[in-house]
DNA sequence: CTGTTTTTTTAACATTTGTGAAAAATCGCC
DNA sequence: GGCGATTTTTCACAAATGTTAAAAAAACAG
């Protein structure tokens, strides 16, 4: 768990009964390839974190196609967002590309860590900025792009997740069609 | 001010007191149309909440283009993000598209707050992911639509910024150019 | 009002991306 | 190792969007 204990202390300083405090109430769990950690519909129980494995976020189109919004690995969180913080249900679904392992921390635990430590709320609260700034920062500026730019600098930013996850889910990021995606591809290479 | 506090209590209960706390560190201002709140490179000193008027965060492409990422309107919040709760220079910049009213809290003063209210870090996560998650819930579906649906949505959920801002400013937050939509309206225009 | 500047529209043409269908390659399982 | 299922590539053509340039319209200042 230093990892995960490492990534919390980039946010705020733990003493070492705090820590101990959130370790008692982190299980650790895994995801087989193709399983859902999150279904759209559904109210999101509970808070992971990846120690190693990729997954996606999903929503539903007007086509009711499953469109990927993001992907999320290592040292990311797998969260439904309001569905979790308001225990609402979800627009959304998570569902995990590789097999991933992954540290749980259940609603109501997670709950009670706002009386139990003095900083949580300031801690969650700059992760939930940090963490929604870092999807903003890269999604954004997509928009404004052509598909080979968004293809070169998702190639950039995220080049360990081109690896691990299929070509259809890439595409469905870029907000391009697989078949573009095959035929930029194949451009890009013959030009090196 | 009543406006403002009704918002905050959307997110938290304030007693009378801390409520007095609030308002007496809170101040009013106003942006000229075209004014900039914040200018990229800057460290954002101040939170601004708008009573009327809108402004565009946008930050700049490869081309050095100034891309408006998204319109801020009536009760949503002005800051640079991380450039404030960090006190690091910004990356984006926020511009008033007509005369705006914009109540204005200083970071010094904001973070008193955090010691001087009970649950002022809890109402300001919660602030900060409904405000995020308003934007990502835009912006997010618009990669994998045309042009023409995304101009359609943004008719439906911001009528009121359509008539408010130039045709340019909305062309480049739907990501398409000004021709584009020019044509785009002409073509919805003759089929109703 | 009038001249100037800015914004919006229009048009012809180039380029990019989507569509539908099929072949090729790869993967997973037995 | 082989076979069905899935993923990726390829192609021809259609549709959407960008580009460049110019005209028209609207907003603004004196």
């Amino acid at each position: 768990m230093q990892v995960f204990k490492n990534y919390l202390e980039r946010f705020a300083k733990l003493n070492q009964e705090e820590w101990k405090l959130i370790e008692s109430k982190v299980k650790t769990a895994t995801l087989e390839k193709g399983e859902y950690f999150l279904r759209q519909g559904e109210v999101n129980k509970k808070l992971g974190f990846i120690r190693s494995g990729v997954c996606r976020y999903t929503f539903l189109n007007e086509q009711d196609e499953e469109i990927t919004k993001y992907f999320i690995r290592e040292q990311q969180w797998l969260s439904g967002g309001e569905s979790f913080t308001q225990q609402i249900p979800s627009e959304n679904s998570i569902q995990a590309l590789t097999d991933t392992e992954i540290y749980v921390i259940h609603y109501d635990r997670y709950r009670q860590l706002f009386s139990e430590i003095r900083d949580w709320a300031v801690l969650i609260q700059r992760i939930t900025e940090f963490s929604f700034a870092e999807k903003v920062k890269n999604i954004s500026p997509m928009l404004s792009q052509d598909a080979r730019t968004r293809y070169e600098n998702f190639l950039r930013t995220q080049p360990d997740v081109v690896q691990r996850v299929s070509l259809g889910h890439v595409a469905s990021y870029l907000g391009i069609t697989q078949q573009s995606l095959s035929r930029l591809r194949r451009d890009l290479a013959q030009q090196a």
